[in-house]
DNA sequence: GTCTATACACAGATAGAC
DNA sequence: GTCTATCTGTGTATAGAC
């Protein structure tokens, strides 16, 4: 699938996702018409994506995210019990999407090889179509709860251990020189993570998601372990 | 040089490093003494990256500070104006470290290759040594003021320039496959970075900063440009 | 040089009108 | 459902004693 059309996929998916997280929360949204709830999330969320990003979650009161959204301070309380139980949900939002996404994207491709670079291409559009979501999640990790912050700790190895085992296949398939594939993954999954916090600089650049999936897919199938060069 | 020589080097290096920070700020260091400014400094530097390296800097209070470096509130200010003033120092005092050991790190090889090799891994010598500073500058970047955030991206790409600099040179001794240099240096500094970002990841798997260059290097040297595989 | 005590501003959170 | 007005805690920063 090309860029252009998984960002539409992904901006179709939004309205389902934002109900998903209202079901979720049914005791802290207190909203209950589920069109002006979807809509205030949706406007509070990418407020605070917008806030945070720049200044840094703790560093966003909410009085910023209030006029940054259009709603009064009263307002926002209805769709959260606090700053704590807003980051959770904005975190829980993120695993959620991440999750079923690379998930999906894999169930039609057999090819081992294949498989690997469809997960990679794949990570790639979503942190492209999502940045402020990926690097709100990314930097403000430290800041949960220590039950949070293991959740996104797991998230986090969970994707490296795909990476890893997509791998492990394709030296299987004789589709790449064998190597140790979690350490290959690690280094993969440090390249996908600069696609999205530093987006600045490739955009200066002028490079493409596609141009920097070419390059990371380049080091990977060339990989060879110390000594094995 | 080894990694415990390269540690005992740099520990030696500290004691200059802090009279140099007090050269610099005469106006805001109000303590005259040079041996107890230094020992204070030391002692509120050190606490700040603690504290801040875990809750973030924005959320650190002044109280937290006060209390983990053993000085009282009052006392503190005798060092730094304000939150805003101690950021910048921990942020210059960090950049200056680094370009100075990466340039002498340098000045002694010859070798294109072995040039590229020794930048790496001095590199993630220096941010292992060092690894709160990195972690510090890397995160809280975004909260320096627009003048400080500009030095900070101008490190950033003056490091990797550098990089691709040492890259295009061993390509022209022909001890290199020819290559997009500017975007291998850029997978490199990713690799680079997630060494100190992700450290609590590779402490947990035993893997040392030697194994990890070894592997960094290795990823360098068989990378290949898309198509060219 | 360092301490304690305090001024002052502003944060998160809530109450109650509409 | 959303607003305005307000409570209360806590943050930065300073004054003045030692």
């Amino acid at each position: 699938m090309s860029y252009p059309k998984f960002k539409k996929s992904v901006a179709q998916a939004k309205a389902d996702l934002y109900r998903e997280t209202l079901a979720r929360h049914p005791k802290t949204v207190r909203v209950k018409k589920e069109a002006t709830a979807v809509r205030n999330l949706e406007r509070i969320f990418a407020a605070a994506l917008k806030v945070a990003n720049e200044k840094g979650f703790a560093a966003m009161t909410l009085r910023d995210l209030s006029t940054a959204a259009g709603l009064s301070m009263g307002a926002l309380y209805a769709y959260f019990s606090g700053k704590e139980e807003l980051l959770a949900m904005l975190q829980e939002q993120h695993r959620s999407v991440t999750r079923r996404i690379l998930e999906e994207s894999l169930v039609q491709v057999q090819n081992p090889l294949e498989r690997l670079r469809t997960a990679v291409r794949t990570h790639l559009y979503l942190s492209e179509a999502m940045q402020p979501w990926f690097f709100f999640a990314y930097m403000e990790a430290r800041h949960l709860s220590a039950d949070e912050r293991k959740k996104s700790m797991e998230s986090e190895l969970t994707t490296e251990k795909l990476l890893a085992d997509l791998m492990t296949d394709a030296v299987a398939a004789g589709a790449l020189a064998p190597r140790d594939c979690r350490m290959a993954a690690c280094l993969t999954k440090a390249m996908l993570q600069d696609w999205y916090l530093k987006r600045w600089k490739h955009a200066g650049r002028r490079i493409t998601v596609d141009q920097y999936a070419d390059a990371v897919l380049a080091a990977i199938e060339n990989y060879r372990d110390p000594g094995e060069g």
